[in-house]
DNA sequence: CCGAAACTGAACCAATTGGTTTACATTATC
DNA sequence: GATAATGTAAACCAATTGGTTCAGTTTCGG
């Protein structure tokens, strides 16, 4: 459907990116040399230029498909009979676990250090991640089920407050290290707590 | 009273302190080089490198010049008479600004990209940052004025999700480049809308 | 107005960067 | 088993990097 860019070729090519790909989380973008994601993808550099005409291209392609893995993430909801209640608290700690995962700290930490230097990744990064969330979320509390218990004015607001809301205590915490493995038990508590609050501003009168 | 760790020296401390901030804000630690800076500050190299050992040191020196700063922010509270609600308003639209703005999208930025290679600089961005306005916002829920009106087990945690409410909708649009200065407007509905959230979980009844 | 401290500009260094090329090896596929 | 696509390893490139050195100016306190 759509051309690929002259990008791509052979058969060491998911070799490449998932090297690209480990180098380019553990040391950024001008951190990360062409020499090291060759070695780390055991690929030498002339396969990897065949591959990609220079360094951003490859960065892009690396960013480009992990947004869109990003986007496959699936918080389960609305799965079966839960209660509003329980479904809220499923989407908290889903929510909660991909934040804390490495994969979404890694992503969120490489696309907030250079977004300024790629444009087009913050909007991507934003329209795959948190932009595609909030979505979800609105549509659930916009379904019959929920408006039956919930009264919202500005549902994408409301789904915004609660991502934000599972981002209390632990996620920057991690983020900067000062902690590395919250206990399943803080997750809970926090989703808990999102709950709560969430619930007592929305839930209907 | 503290060994000044044999740096600084001369008249042009500040200078450096002002261009190395300027550059590394720009362009993150890797990207920056010290030619540049040197010539943002309007300083030759050989003076830069009187004053700091190496890049890192410098870094280091202007980000925890920074952190000093970003910990002197005062969002006016307990100005007066105000009732508890007009208060929580006032607390969250200053923490919005402060996320909105340049300095605080800076310092965000270039931290969360280098508290992996700087692990300290994670710590003390943290510590300087959200612990440090957590526990003000704390200290005023824990206060008899806002007891009277409002009721709550875990002061810090309500004092964090107040903070990340503050961050809804806005605060992502900005970091990743979807939306560049908010208007005023905006920003008093998400605090007014943080405030109305808040208060619905905490409010005495 | 002198002397010392601070500062400059440019040359210099070894190492590394992103990127190219060449001469040879490994794969597939028919 | 020939052929053409893919791959390799290493040498090579010019440019830039962080960092040093030094002979010469500027600045400023006494």
């Amino acid at each position: 459907m759509n051309a690929p860019a002259q990008i791509k070729k052979g058969r060491k090519f998911d070799q490449v990116i998932e090297g690209a790909r480990t180098v380019f989380m553990r040391e950024g973008y001008e951190g990360a040399s062409v020499d090291e994601i060759a070695r780390d993808a055991g690929v030498s550099k002339a396969t990897l230029y065949s591959y990609f005409p220079d360094k951003q291209h490859l960065f892009l392609a690396v960013l480009q498909s992990e947004c869109a893995q990003q986007a496959e993430v699936e918080f389960l909801m609305d799965a079966g009979d839960l209660s509003v209640e329980e479904t809220l608290r499923v989407i908290c700690t889903s929510l909660i676990t991909f934040f804390l995962s490495t994969f979404g700290q890694d992503m969120f930490r490489v696309c907030v250090a250079e977004a300024q230097r790629f444009p087009e990744l913050g909007r991507t990064f934003y329209d795959s991640g948190p932009k595609k969330w909030g979505r979800k979320i609105a549509l659930y509390l916009d379904s019959p089920k929920a408006r039956a218990v919930l009264e919202i004015e500005d549902t994408l607001l409301a789904a915004d407050q609660l991502a934000q809301l599972c981002r209390a205590d632990l996620m920057l915490k991690v983020l900067f290290g000062i902690e590395k493995d919250p206990p399943e038990a803080e997750i809970d508590r926090i989703a808990s707590e999102a709950v709560k609050t969430f619930l007592a501003r929305y839930r209907r009168r």
